[in-house]
DNA sequence: TTAATAAATGCAATTTAGTTGCATAAACTA
DNA sequence: TAGTTTATGCAACTAAATTGCATTTATTAA
């Protein structure tokens, strides 16, 4: 992706143009797996950990990265592939994670988006997190 | 749940029986949520934080409980209802989170075994995140 | 029941993850 | 290009989790 493709995200999604939020957001386009704070902080040197936090939330809360639960306890981050908004996020796709390499990625493959719950419990989202082993490390 | 089998499901698992094991366990048999960290540093106060972690690390390793995927960043733990042993885990069983008292809670409800994974992904587990407004907050 | 052994605990220190305040630098607006 | 707003870097801080080690406790076998 150009970069002046780049810039028009960030544009649409009313965030101002800078050098760490392109490359933060080529990161997330290069690499296509979900991301954590400290891959970039390993791949994105030039720029202050504390940036990159506040980059990492920015596109959170703007809709252009979602968070992927899992189950380690560090936060992982993927591009929304699906037309996101700050208001209305829309997930409703797959992840999986290897056993192997441990990279999360997400899938085109839709979740079901109904699911049967007990009487009493409202269902707001649903997530799936598939876990076994990717193409690369098979 | 009496104390004795409380001590069996120890013994079945191969840990010795100490007073902080017995509380921990019991604790989770109560409150039937998925717990924290810190709900074990808030409750079971008479241990060491150190002590609370190594029990949870305990438990996990020789299949009692399990981790709750979740996208806060906090390790959730829950008791494994099946046929778990530390060599194979089966948590074929939705979780739910409640968005308003930030509860999870692990259902009945099973996990549709298969999932459509694009070619070249091996599936080994799926896991299921519902998200919503539990009974109680409704 | 006791002594020997192995494992669990508590405490202190350390590492890792994430946040906040503030001065400076850069991006946008007009 | 000047004025305004926002992003960045740095330092300090809070919180979560891990490690090392001395001491205590649980198990085992005499
Ligand atoms: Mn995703
Ligand atoms: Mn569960
Ligand atoms: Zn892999
Ligand atoms: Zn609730």
């Amino acid at each position: 992706m150009s970069q002046e493709n780049i810039k028009g995200i960030l544009k649409t999604h009313q965030l101002r143009i800078t050098d760490c939020r392109m490359d933060v957001m080529q990161f997330f386009l290069d690499e296509k797996s979900a991301l954590s704070q400290s891959d970039l902080e390993n791949q994105l040197t030039k720029y202050d950990r504390v940036t990159l936090y506040r980059t990492l939330n920015s596109f959170l809360d703007s809709g252009i990265l979602h968070r992927i639960p899992n189950e380690t306890g560090t936060a992982t981050y993927g591009m929304c592939h699906d037309t996101c908004t700050p208001d209305h996020h829309e997930h409703n796709h797959v992840h999986f994670k290897c056993n192997k390499c441990g990279q999360i990625e997400c899938l085109e493959e839709k979740v079901a988006h109904q699911v049967s719950v007990p009487f009493g419990y409202k269902v707001d989202g649903i997530n799936m997190i598939v876990d076994g082993i990717c193409p690369k490390c098979a």
